[in-house]
DNA sequence: CATACATCGCAGCGATCACTGCGTTAGCGA
DNA sequence: TCGCTAACGCAGTGATCGCTGCGATGTATG
């Protein structure tokens, strides 16, 4: 069979069977999560994903570690550092993007149990790529030649509000409140 | 004296039974946080905590209404509200509370392993009375007839940072650190 | 086309979990 | 002091969990 337009459906790339199988398991426990009532064990996700318990014994090893997978793959590249010409643009664009992703109550949960049970290397999974992306923003400023805040205060001032109220408290975090975070931190 | 013959609470006094019952189980949920190997389960607890696991199905009912009340009785009352007299120290007293408060890896594990079982729930639990302390600490500064700032910003400025940088981070809560963020609230 | 390798499904195993009647004990009120 | 009631200990049950050989299936390589 000439191997022209046909597949190739190699398992480690996107559609193998491995993938299939990483999606269905990783979806599965979003779903379960945002469930509230699902217990978050093995067999549970494994039944929900339409695979075997054993394969999510044997490719993960443990809920904690499945769910570090999932909150890294989730927290990764999807928030795409904007460049609007200024500090502020940036911050502004930043946190409310940001904001808009804590606001789904889906990432939340999957926030707040990946922080349960994968203690400080959960909580390190969450934090994902914020902070780098934090840095770009702030030394791409510098490029421009104006020294920005430094990276702790901007994170006091505005990554850390964000994370404290959307895990914490039930508050709504508007695009008012989130620009007024950027407003106090840049005066001017 | 009410005259009811339902609502008698026979054992609710410090040194009964049922009260060192709760301090066990209480404690033993401490000690099994922190072990982070355990795996906070109903039997797990009762056996470290000498009492049957009957005993603490019956109270508790599940793990998540375990750390609840544990995380409720634990982050409250135990920071007395500081009155140094300006608002400037009172912050700066609060705060310094707090983070060596939440510096200790066995409240920081309590902190994590609540918010993760136990959801939106297990979260206000852990935010306990800190905002209510805040609030007093304004209302005093307003007593004195200055209008401090706003409780959601002192919440941004002081809470949330203390907060993220505990739960999300490895970074120190130094007290260096700690009156930074009372300088930024209160410039001059 | 054939071989080699990785991944998955299947059945089943000890261990533990969550939960439930029933008898016993501790502590308060009279 | 004595009775009453809530709280606890005990033993046991069904269900589920975590895990492990073994065979089947799909994927890449020569």
């Amino acid at each position: 069979m000439p191997a022209t337009s046909s597949a190739r459906r190699t398992d480690s790339r996107p559609g193998g069977r491995s993938a299939r199988v990483r999606a269905a398991v990783h979806q599965a426990v979003r779903e379960l999560l945002t469930d509230e009532a699902g217990e978050l064990t093995i067999p549970v996700v494994a039944t929900r994903a339409g695979v075997h318990a054993t394969t999510v014994y044997r490719r993960w090893g443990s809920v904690g570690e499945l769910l570090a997978d999932v909150a890294t793959s989730r927290f990764s590249g999807d928030i795409v550092v904007p460049d609007t010409g200024s500090l502020r643009g940036d911050l502004e664009r930043y946190a409310y993007d940001l904001a808009k992703d804590l606001c789904d109550p889906d990432t939340l949960a999957l926030v707040r149990a990946t922080i349960g049970i994968g203690g400080e290397q959960g909580a390190a999974a969450c934090r994902g790529e914020r902070q780098r992306q934090l840095e770009a923003i702030l030394e791409r400023e510098q490029a421009r030649g104006t020294q920005p805040p430094s990276l702790e205060r901007t994170t006091d001032a505005v990554l850390a509000p964000l994370y404290y109220r959307a895990v914490f408290t039930n508050d709504p975090l508007t695009p008012d409140w989130t620009h007024s975070l950027v407003a106090h931190l840049l005066p001017d």
